[in-house]
DNA sequence: TATTGTTATACTCTATAACTATA
DNA sequence: TATAGTTATAGAGTATAACAATA
């Protein structure tokens, strides 16, 4: 592809050619999907709380008692991820464990009452950072996305986890 | 969110209530780029070669004699990461440094006779895998699908890198 | 014998800083 | 003194395997 053709896509800097870069939907997709990652890093502002940490709160938040190896099937993480994430939390006073009386084995995970109170808080900042993301969309045009996101998803549905 | 409400948005196992994550842009975003990357490893039969190598190969492919900081400026890499996949490709015959006369701390990089003959090939299995990506799309919604994508980053195009 | 959860270990990726060689 | 590139080192993240407790 020549300069000019990529100039055409915009997006790279228009001094080098990008190859048949610019044209891929995954390179467009892990571009938009990092610029999500460091704006939602601004956004929460503590570096320790990552998408991942966040979206096991919200799951948690969601299905109080879960099982953390239904955790991690939800999420796609290995059961010693979900042990660590929920380890974070807990070291944050976020979230508790508690073993089940009928198989000891087994602990559901829980928001505290800490954090039950600080949780609509940061989905309040989640959901403002992700509207922001989209701000030069207009309504239908988000629709669209989201639209267009899932329909690329669908065939794939059991091989895509959350992450 | 209820699980009625979540089940709405699909691709998401209606078992659970996954909170506001599946009306999330940037979790949409992240799901379609791991699949991008899922399906990017199994297309191409090599796990060494990941999209970033893949990136740096086509951008070296394009730009002959780039300098190692121009690369690592370009794909938003910094030295050391822009040294390493250097390395692998020349462990790989893929890529040669030469030493560049008038200023010889500068090594221009170029495509080796090998890296030339199997460029184009590399080429045509990612831009394959790249379209069976969107196989569910309509080339008019997959038009929109880029349109939608770059018009998120535009306002952001300074922060973004392509990694 | 299988399962829940934790711990140990290793591997990849990345980033910073220190180093070299040139300018 | 500054820059191109390499090497050293350390940190985060993740995966596998081994382990302890329980079923």
């Amino acid at each position: 592809m020549s300069r000019k053709r990529a100039a055409k896509f915009g997006l790279f800097d228009s001094a080098f050619d990008y190859g048949q870069l610019p044209s891929l939907t995954g390179v467009l997709l892990r571009k938009a999907s990092l610029l999500d990652c460091s704006r939602f890093e601004d956004a929460v502002g503590d570096k320790a709380i990552t998408p991942l940490r966040y979206s096991v709160r919200e799951v948690v938040g969601a299905n109080a008692g879960l099982q953390q190896v239904q955790l991690a099937a939800i999420l796609g993480l290995s059961k010693p991820a979900a042990t660590l994430a929920i380890d974070f939390w807990q070291s944050r006073d976020c979230i508790t464990r508690r073993q089940d009386r009928k198989d000891r084995r087994s602990h559901g995970v829980y928001l505290t009452e800490t954090g039950e109170r600080t949780l609509a808080e940061l989905q309040d900042v989640v959901s403002r950072h992700d509207r922001q993301l989209t701000v030069s969309l207009s309504p239908g045009e988000l629709q669209d996305l989201h639209k267009l996101l899932q329909k690329i998803m669908a065939p794939h549905a059991s091989e895509v986890a959350l992450a």
